[in-house]
DNA sequence: TGATCTTTTGTACGATAGTACAAATCACAT
DNA sequence: ATGTGATTTGTACTATCGTACAAAAGATCA
């Protein structure tokens, strides 16, 4: 007889805790937070609503868990492709390859959890929108060193860019990148069809070709706008 | 003695149905649909629960309501100006100006309401993220003219750029332009402070910039991407 | 097998949700 | 001042929410 689990850490058979998780994810990610609630969860997994209660105690320890679940993974990925990354000679190569370090975890998953990664990344950029609380705790102190440590890579590969200009650019990036997680039927709706907004490899061409292009942009803080002249004038 | 209202069209002298609006609005943009409540709503307004069903009949009646006050002068403001944009001779001012264009009325109201454009804006992302089924159905009918105007009027000034690669950039436009409204602190954050992320002039600026530059991109639908290097340089 | 621990189920409780509706109140033309 | 229609108030109803908790069921090992 095959028996390799301890009694300690053991879950039953068809892991009822697994189901949860990620019929909650899948919930979370599309509908919000506040629009699923725990008994969707539980019937969405199969689940009795009680077991909910049971293995994460509330709705938010639920949230908790499956942010603690990705967090990791994710970041230890973008990690490494940072510091490969970080290796490639050409400043511009680099730029690029540094880009892509950031974008493609979100896409892609970082271990485990199959194809699971834009789908964490959907329900952070919808956590992010609903304000919530339980998120915006977890995202301040465990992706901020994540950002600081691209920006500050970006910035090695542009040092006559103002770090404010990178800061800009890269949150413009983050929202373009949630963005195209949470609405990507806008992309093949606008193409009339020729693209496919769910597509994930071609979002992260895109989407990484033009944040390249965005970072090389010329700094503007500089005090000086005498280059171009105020273009807008329609008002009364 | 003053006598402007007709008896048929007038509400209280401290118009109540004015304020569950703009109280709505605000807690909408912040909060989101499903995390607040009619009460939550009236009380803010300084209002009776009864009131709001009183003038927009259910919840749903008045995110309806709000739409329609902010979509008609929004979308007319950006006609507005992107025909002012359009006669620009330059194709370079151009870009830049259509770009602004579409970036301006979203962060600056359209009309008579004062600063609410990045209120309605930020609620419009917040709505877009919860996947709310009253906005989904505005939106498409009421904003997606406007876009395919914007994107025809952008691959008018970059016509070597394929469409798909504009609606792409574009969508990433709107992204970026949403998160900036969603959490402006994550920019005054990673920035430690340099940058004030709430400054909307900034924001304008900063997303200008960086999306005239993400459109000036070289297209990669070409087939074949070999090693490819970039032209865009910021020497001068 | 029986004891013990883990997991699942079923049910219930208090809070709050959206909304309906009658009564009270107000503005204003007559 | 008075009647009338537009608003506001107060309250109540039903549904559903998150969560607690005891009992049932399953697993583990002496």
């Amino acid at each position: 007889m095959v028996r390799k689990p301890t009694s300690k850490e053991t879950a039953r058979k068809p892991n009822m805790r697994e189901a949860i998780l990620a019929a909650a994810e899948e919930l979370f990610a599309i509908n919000g937070f506040n629009a699923v609630s725990v008994r969707d969860i539980a019937q969405a997994a199969g689940a009795n609503p009680g077991s909910v209660t049971y293995h994460f105690k509330t709705k938010d320890g639920l949230l908790l868990e499956i942010y603690r679940r990705h967090c990791g993974p994710m970041n230890l990925r973008r990690s490494e492709l940072l510091a490969a990354a970080r290796r490639v000679r050409d400043l511009q190569d680099r730029l690029e390859a540094v880009v892509r370090a950031y974008v493609v975890p979100a896409f892609t998953s970082g271990s485990d959890l199959a194809g699971g990664g834009a789908r964490f990344t959907r329900l952070r950029a919808v956590m992010s929108a609903e304000g919530n609380e339980v998120a915006r705790k977890i995202i301040a102190q465990t992706f901020d060193d994540t950002s600081h440590a691209f920006i500050d890579a970006i910035h090695e590969s542009l040092p006559h860019i103002p770090r404010t200009d990178i800061v800009w650019r890269s949150h413009f990036l983050l929202g373009a990148l949630y963005y195209s997680l949470v609405t990507p039927d806008r992309v093949s709706r606008l193409s009339r069809g020729e693209a496919d907004g769910g597509d994930a490899a071609s979002a992260i061409e895109q989407l990484v070709q033009a944040t390249v292009a965005s970072f090389q942009a010329p700094p503007l803080d500089h005090a000086a706008p005498a280059r171009r002249r105020p273009v807008v004038s329609s008002k009364t």
